[in-house]
DNA sequence: TTATGCTATTGTAATAATCAATTGAAAGAT
DNA sequence: ATCTTTCAATTGATTATTACAATAGCATAA
């Protein structure tokens, strides 16, 4: 098999065109540099690069090369990044992964307390629909994912981080708005605006809605929450809204109204991989966000 | 960095639980993977594995570690693969370099024997001038050149193709269509009609023609060869084409008359850089072509 | 206690990677 | 033309790494 030293001397040829100046910047002598790269194209049975007197380039087949030594690079670096995060568990980076329908309305909430309360974690946040969070979280790309709670999940570790509930929204000039509170049977019959497939938001809380004879409009499917409740002011129809997403914002003509019980609502949970090895960051990450939205909500 | 060697003996223990075996699985002595894994713990600072008398189990930071060592190994996979792929110098992307007074009369009697000749290369077809094309093939962007030799190309590798005499045309009308042949001395006085500067073909053939004496139209220099054919038919002046540019064509009111030797001609010749990797495949291209020209030209 | 099953250690041999110095070939400079 | 310069390949010696066979060490099971 390749070796990711000899890998990377080839990355560096690419990069500097010149065997002097490749071998230079891996630290070891020109000769070493260039009899690695022999070797390994005579391993693979291939010429990968093309010398001419002054100059040098890659073969077409060393191009194609150079684009699969690269993503084995960028496995191995992984591989040591995380070698690294694990020497301290309150250090290193750490990657979150939200859903499109949470991130934006609950991180002002968190975000700056988690930086004071773990200075030297860096925060990466990734923003994806569950089925890729759930994948990536699979492969290793990311650490924890802050979702809603599906029993298909039950292979993984969880912390419950609070509930939150919907609230429908609907526009000023709507019947609704007269009521304090609305009930889900308060939904037959009425046109209900709805994300695109593949949000769980959909699923879940239109779910709620569908069985309360609620009717979707077939004809717009938003792809955000914001267009969703522009839809909303303009008085396309009505919606139901995470009740984070309410706060904050100001969109006129436009009317968010609780539910009177049972009250529709998601639970948000911090999920990591069974045996997870940082468990001591994930716990400092679970104590700061549920003190951090103390008074917010829950 | 880590060693892809090393990885798969993590794997190896991962997938038996149990040192022996896993070596035998990689096909090295017990001792041998025992040491390369305390090795690559010392390294990463981190213990992988809980050596229990009986039995073996991965620490969370190994089970962690093993994730990304998976991904490794995957792409390391896919980098041998790709090379695996690359090892037939009868495939892959093949970028040949034409001039424009050639490549439309050239073409059509070499590519459907080039295509099944090599069913797997894809062929890209370039026209450019002779300048641009030298440069194309000094910066890797095209493979081949196929062009009229010129001395200033000695520092390229060439395989001559087949020699192109030149043609003279004229209207139907001329005087020189009751010859059978013409010399070069005819030209004297003559009037030629040429393409616009930086065509090889200018340069080259008519240089022929100005050192017989023929003088040329200041008024008017064409784009093409195309413009050049119809403005002799319309009897504007007489030049000379390519031998290849006066088969297959339907233009009325023009005659092609052969020169007397000496007879001007061109060599065609297959040109790539010194060192080019895919010799192979050259050699396949250059006995397609000429086989193709066969009972064509030479 | 003794036998068994497994990993770690030791000492040594084989393999591979490295370097300094030099060669060889092509391009520029004089 | 001849001399430099430039740069990759080669050579030969050295060092580092990896590998193996034999065996020690250690816990459990008989």
């Amino acid at each position: 098999m390749v070796k990711i030293r000899d890998l990377q001397y080839l990355l560096a040829i690419d990069e500097h065109r010149h065997f002097g100046k490749a071998a230079e910047a891996c630290f070891v002598s020109q000769p070493t540099l260039s009899g690695q790269i022999i070797k390994l194209e005579q391993q693979l049975g291939l010429t990968l690069i093309e010398r001419q007197t002054r100059k040098v380039m890659l073969t077409q087949a060393g191009e194609e090369l150079i684009l699969e030594a690269r993503n084995v690079i960028k496995a191995a670096k992984r591989f040591e990044l995380s070698a690294k995060n694990l020497l301290d568990p309150l250090a290193g980076d750490l990657h979150i992964g939200l859903i499109p329908t949470l991130a934006p309305y609950l991180l002002p909430h968190i975000i700056t307390d988690l930086n004071q309360q773990l200075p030297n974690i860096n925060l990466y946040l990734h923003e994806k629909k569950t089925d890729n969070l759930l994948k990536a979280l699979e492969d290793g790309e990311l650490d924890v994912l802050i979702l809603p709670w599906l029993d298909e999940m039950e292979k993984y570790a969880r912390f419950d981080l609070f509930n939150e509930p919907f609230v429908l929204a609907c526009a000023n000039t709507h019947p609704f708005c007269q009521q304090n509170t609305v009930s889900l049977n308060d939904l037959n019959e009425q046109t209900l605006l709805t994300l695109e497939d593949g949000h769980c938001l959909r699923d879940q809380a239109m779910g709620y809605c569908f069985s309360a004879g609620a009717k979707e409009d077939q004809r717009f499917r938003a792809t955000s929450l914001e267009t969703l409740r522009y839809m909303v002011a303009s008085n396309r129809g009505i919606t139901l809204l995470p009740y984070l997403a309410t706060l904050n914002v100001n969109v006129n003509d436009i009317n968010y109204i609780s539910f009177s019980k049972p009250i529709p609502k998601r639970t948000i949970s911090l999920v990591i991989r069974q045996g997870y090895a940082r468990m001591d960051c994930i716990r400092e990450v679970v104590t700061s966000i549920t003190s951090s939205l103390d008074g917010v909500i829950n």
